[in-house]
DNA sequence: TATCGTGATGTTAACGTAAACATCGTGGTG
DNA sequence: CACCACGATGTTTACGTTAACATCACGATA
């Protein structure tokens, strides 16, 4: 900075002024230091921009894992919306999914050069009893059910669920037949509380649920055994996956869907409308979560007033050839 | 740390001592320290450590989406090893995928605080010739024919693609059919070269490729092209999605896999072996090769001899139920 | 013409840390 | 016992930037 001072005749205050887009440099002035930085190939120094301005300019996000659809997207779309605000992204991630990995993500987040963080973690683990953040420290929370002490952003899961067996039970299905997610899992939790009140407002018997634990391959074997009983006719399954294992299981005992078998799944994830039929499921906005994460964060670190609580994004179910009214009807 | 060296009764550079672990520090002294600074809630200020340091401790990843399972998966390596060796990733995505998108990122490359970057882009606008790196800036790129001015680390994607090829030739069919990914892919082109010269090595003809673009849609409509030629009994699809395409265009036509038509995949994503039928894929290692990228970026940094060039991680073919001999061999 | 306000630019200091050097005390050695 | 080596700790300084204040020139005003 100092050589650029030097080259362009003016004070390094001049150079950093330009720099940092100050009014009050002459257009001439700037022209000059421009040039100089170009010659030297000047950058600032965004540590030391830190350092003076106590403020990173950067956003962490603590995760488990990038693996499921549901993560990397809304991942992307913080980083979206956190560029377009002159945000960057750190990720912080969890090593081991367990209560003292989260501890460890947060204490080591004192010394992460972020001014705020997402907190993505669907899992129970995140007892926000016992964590302690950084003084300063702002968080916005994925999915969960911190919401007494920290802003939440979620999906509206329980009307995706609502939406998914209503419509199944519409087209006339005696009930709806449920693969859930992991019990540790608060979405799944949710999604499966909601089957189940949709049944009993409805007056139908609530079927006991299958157990899954998101990936196909438990999708695959609760499909193994709902095929087997001739009363079920119509599925709900907590995500698209195993939604796609489930019929898998149908297709091989011979049965049709959505002929003898209607299917719903969650997520809406892009291979869906591919899937053989293509899936009705209920889509989620990943982006929007995103984007309101970071707006949220944001708001937060520039003081000003937020709406606390939980935010909650709408769900809509997509409708494609994996439901259909039950034979003989 | 002032606070804390004043609580502690030692000087601040004690304080620093301690907290970078520097081995001059007795015993007790260091538990005063210790104890000091936990009272006070102290935490190292990363910009000030990165100032003085001059360097950040920090990777950064240039791409253009988190939606692809290899980028996602890559860099959910990259994360893990890069946490290992104390690093922490920054993201930075490519707003536009164009030149001028790609210029953009890597100028801002020189403001943020990274110490080396990994860019993984497939396209064909890397067009290494004007990127203009900042000064001491490192990099290694990923699944790019950058092999002339950067380290590169990619997946050996020639070799999986003759894996697949050759697999279907052995079962027994007459040629393998390809359904391509987008011409300006890097590795579609690879695949689709390996393809054609596996098939030429054999004496086989090479039918025309059907060119998607990565997505279940077009591997569906390629699929129908190809489902109402009879003499198409062996598909290599460049990757899974479309695969799982093709897979619901012969379905939709009666017709049976892999009794009629045998289908290899690229990628083995996760939901691989839950399609119907299970897909038979060559398996990317994209864990592998974000450990090499990261291990690569940190041999420079260190300024540690390392190999130049590009370094190839292995594929394996996995094979499933969606592929079998031809009828009536 | 003396005074003052205004806008452009320069000077000083501080952000928190760690390298380099300085100091101090202790125990070993001739 | 004098001297030295060495390990533990303290002092000084600089990393690159920008906020706050100081200065300066110039035009407007009484």
């Amino acid at each position: 900075m100092a050589d650029v001072a030097r080259l362009a005749g003016v004070s390094s205050q001049t150079v950093s002024r330009v720099s940092t887009g100050h009014p009050s440099v002459v257009e001439s002035t700037r022209q000059q230091v421009l040039a100089a930085m170009q010659e030297l190939g000047y950058r600032p120094n965004s540590a030391a921009r830190a350092l003076k301005r106590g403020e990173f300019r950067t956003l962490g996000v603590i995760l488990f894992t990038l693996a499921t659809t549901g993560n990397s997207r809304t991942v992307e779309a913080i980083l979206a919306q956190a560029a377009q605000e002159g945000y960057a992204i750190t990720l912080i991630p969890v090593a081991m999914p367990t209560q003292d990995g989260v501890l460890g993500a947060f204490t080591r987040l004192g010394e992460l050069a972020v001014d705020g963080v997402v907190v993505i973690m669907e899992v129970h683990l995140l007892d926000a009893a016992n964590l302690e953040l950084p003084p300063n420290m702002q968080v916005v929370v994925v999915d969960s059910d911190a919401g007494e002490r920290y802003p939440v952003v979620d999906t509206d899961q329980a009307d995706g669920a609502r939406q998914a067996t209503r419509h199944l039970l519409e087209l006339g299905h005696e009930t709806v037949w449920h693969v859930s997610g992991p019990i540790e899992s608060f979405a799944a939790g949710r999604r499966t509380q909601a089957w189940r009140e949709t049944l009993e407002a409805a007056g139908k018997a609530v079927p006991p649920p299958q157990l899954g634990d998101w990936t196909a391959e438990s999708g695959y074997q609760a499909g193994l055994v709902l095929a087997r009983n001739p009363g079920c006719t119509a599925i709900f399954a907590a995500n698209d996956q195993m939604a796609l294992g489930v019929m898998r299981a149908f297709h091989e005992q011979g049965r049709s869907i959505p002929g003898d078998v209607s299917v719903v799944g969650f997520d809406d994830i892009p291979d869906a409308h591919a899937f053989f039929p293509p899936l009705t499921t209920v889509h989620q906005d990943f982006a929007e979560v995103g984007r309101r994460c970071v707006e949220g964060l944001l708001r937060q670190i520039r003081n000003e007033p937020g709406s606390p609580g939980t935010d909650l994004v709408p769900t809509r179910l997509v409708l494609r050839g994996s439901t259909a009214a039950p034979r003989g009807r």
